[in-house]
Order: structure tokens, then C-alpha cells, then sequence
DNA sequence: TAGATTGTTAATCGATTAACAATC
DNA sequence: TAGATTGTTAATCGATTAACAATC
């Protein structure tokens, strides 16, 4: 079980190195498949683009996890980052939006070999409640926050539309969840102690266009 | 049609500012939904949970749109900012990848009123080309180049496994695309002129567990 | 006018990186 | 050993913000 270095040096750590962790778990997983062993913050470096200084930073706010004149080897740091990010236990989410999109995501099979599945699905859809997605059965929206705090679900997941968005962020966290992905393109009200992750990707698309020659 | 303040500092606008730029025109387009006319820096920044410095700052690097003791016009900022943006135009898509995410994002009623659409899907199981999807046909990758040039599109969309992210890439930017957005949970290795932006929920999950007590 | 808010400057804050001793 | 790469320090770089004159 992983331990901050010194004390409780937790909160010196910049958030924006957390969010390069899971690039480099990512980035090691994919060399492992490719049967590699050992690498280097150099390589890692040319992979993700950044600068191998940025990752022998990030990885020392944690320990130490290399050879001098080595490297990393790829099984050993890929447990350790596992075990920083918390995912060596695997994260049941509560889904609420059984739309195209949530339906994707029930079926996507990238979540699984990462750390995550989904655990339940919701909708206020009476057309679809009681219908099957993958194993799941579509409960009721009303049924949120008993279902969510009777399965000890900690994330959730927003897929629905702006609108519906706020009151479903609440009632997910009124059942106990403390962690949310919201796909929905607004912003949500919530105390300081839950986590909320956006998706937007035409904030994405439009950040790019910004650079593109004007049609 | 939108113009640097001076000269040139296009390249002296730090991307993070303009990544921005879209969470503010999305905040504004709500209130106008609201048919809110006027807002101020510090009420955008309690709905972004940013500051109002920040808001104020990153404007100018475009120009002056408010005005003193007031605050911002909501539908002349909207306006300046789509210039800014290059979303007055609507700008298609070439989207590889007819799975269940390809799917939804072919269905996704968000693009349109923000400036895109998907104009093109391919894919290589040839149990679907020649299907629809919406108004589409699904075509073979093998056309994507042709395709994407003859069309004149440049975005593209990868929501294809990621063993296949790296080709389907090369083949949209052979002909022709210069922005991507990539679904796949892998890096693409671009020449410089290409913008990427990524999409990763797994990776956005990741490191949120990071501060979520250990189950 | 009095009150409010902008646009901008300068100071602060925080993140990135170059460089290198340590060492495998 | 010679060569390579780590972990860390200190310098640099860049982004954020407090503060306020300008002004609506």
C-alpha cells in the first residue's frame, strides 16, 4: 500500500503531476504488452512528448522506482502507479444516462482492464426502465441515491443532458459518491470535498480550431 | 472576422488561455439561454470557479469588450468569441470508427449548435460499410484519404482500438486533416502542424482515485 | 455624483527544466 | 572501468492574481 514519502506531504503535490500519472501507467501497460521490460525517463519521455525531467519529478514526489544507469523496470513501476493512483482494487461507478453515449460506455471495454466498470445504470426514461444494457437493468432516476449508497458506489458518471445534469451530480452524491465524470456540458455545483472530472470534447475541438486556418 | 490586437502575438497567447475560451462561451450561451443579457467577469468566474482576474486577463489578450461599471454584453461577447474561435463557420468531421462510440457521437446532438458535425464515417469491418448510420454511410477505411480531401474536411475523429489509432490517423491527415480528436487511449505520433487533442476517461477516472480514500 | 467593473500592471506564485553529483 | 541514467537542486520560465487607475 502506497504511503506518502515523508509525513503527509499529500497536499505538495502539484494536481496537475497527479494528472500526468495515469499517462505514464498507460504509456508503461502498452510497453509491457509489446513484451519490454525495462525503460527509461528518456523514453517515456520521446513517447508522451514531454521532458524526461518532468517524469523523474513527478515519479520522485513519490519515491524512488529506478537504477541509476538503468532505468525503470516496466512491472515494478507499473505496480507502484497502480498502487499511487488507488487502482489495484477495482472501482465500481454508478451511471446515470442510458442515451446513446450511455449505453457506449456501459459497453466499452477499455474501463475494466484499467480499474473501472460500471455498476449500475439509470434513467427517468419509463420506456426504458427494466430494460436490459449488456448485464444491466435500467432503474428509475428516482432510485439514484439508495441504489448508489446500498452498493457503496464511490464515482459517477453524468450522461445526460445539461439540464438533468445538476439534480442527477446531487442526488449520485447525496447516495455517497465522492468522485464524478460529467459528460454533460456544464458546469456543476458541488462542496469542495467532491471531484469532478469534465469531458467536453467540442471545448476540445474548439480550442483547436482557434488555430486553424479560417476555412 | 477576428484579428490579433497587434502585428502578431498570436503566438504570445498561452494555449491554456485559449483552451478557456470555450468554457466561457459555453457559461455565456447558457445565461443567453436564460435570456440573460449582461454578466460581469466575477459572475463568470463564480459559475467557472475561476477567478475574475483570470477572465478579464485572458480577454485582452483579444481586444476590449466590456465596459466599465457594467460588465459584458452577453451577445456581442458570444459573437466576439465564436470570431476568436473560427466557429462562425460550421466545420465537418471525418470520423473513423462505426463502433458503439462512433455511433453515439454520430447521433451526439451536441455538435451542431456549437459548430460542428460529423460529415463522414468509416470503418473496416465490412459487415457495416455500406450500412447507415443517421443520414451516413458507413465507407471503407481504405477511403478515408480520398475521402477526406475530396470533401475538403479538416478535422478528424479517431474512435477506433487503439492498435489501429497510429494508420487511421496517418491516413486523415494524408488527406488533409490538420486537428484530430482521438478516443483511442494512446499517444499519435503527428508532424508538428497537427493539433491533437485527447479524450481519455479512464485516465481523468485515474487520477481521481488518487484522492479518493482507499476502499 | 456614487457605485461598480473593466483593462492592465506588477508582484506573486507555481511549474518546468537544465545541470550534475551519485551510482548502478 | 566507462557509459548511462537516476534523483534532486537551483535557476528559469510562465501563469495567476492582487490592486488600482480609468471610466461607464
Amino acid at each position: 500500500m502506497y504511503r506518502p514519502k515523508e509525513d503527509d506531504p499529500i497536499d505538495d503535490i502539484p494536481d496537475i503531476a497527479i494528472q500526468r500519472l495515469p499517462l505514464y501507467l498507460r504509456a508503461l501497460m502498452q510497453m509491457q504488452d509489446h513484451h519490454q521490460r525495462i525503460t527509461s525517463s528518456q523514453e517515456l519521455a520521446q513517447h508522451l512528448h514531454i521532458s524526461s525531467a518532468q517524469i523523474r519529478k513527478d515519479l520522485s514526489y513519490f519515491g524512488e522506482f529506478g537504477k541509476q544507469g538503468t532505468g525503470y523496470e516496466i512491472p515494478y513501476l507499473i505496480d507502484q502507479l497502480k498502487d499511487i493512483l488507488n487502482i489495484n482494487a477495482t472501482w465500481g461507478m454508478a451511471l446515470v444516462g442510458a442515451g446513446d453515449l450511455g449505453r457506449a460506455l456501459v459497453r466499452y471495454n477499455g474501463f475494466r482492464p484499467r480499474g473501472f466498470y460500471v455498476a449500475a445504470i439509470f434513467d427517468s426514461d419509463h420506456g426504458k426502465i427494466g430494460t436490459h444494457v449488456g448485464d444491466l437493468v435500467i432503474r428509475d432516476v428516482s432510485e439514484i441515491t439508495r441504489a448508489v449508497s446500498e452498493m457503496g458506489l464511490r464515482i459517477g458518471v453524468v450522461a445526460v443532458p445539461p439540464a438533468a445534469a445538476q439534480a442527477v451530480a446531487e442526488a449520485l452524491v447525496k447516495g455517497g459518491v465522492i468522485a464524478l465524470l460529467n459528460y454533460a456540458p456544464i458546469m456543476l455545483n458541488m462542496p469542495e470535498s467532491v471531484r469532478v472530472h469534465y469531458i467536453d470534447p467540442v471545448a476540445g475541438l474548439q480550442s483547436m480550431t482557434y488555430y486553424l486556418p479560417h476555412a
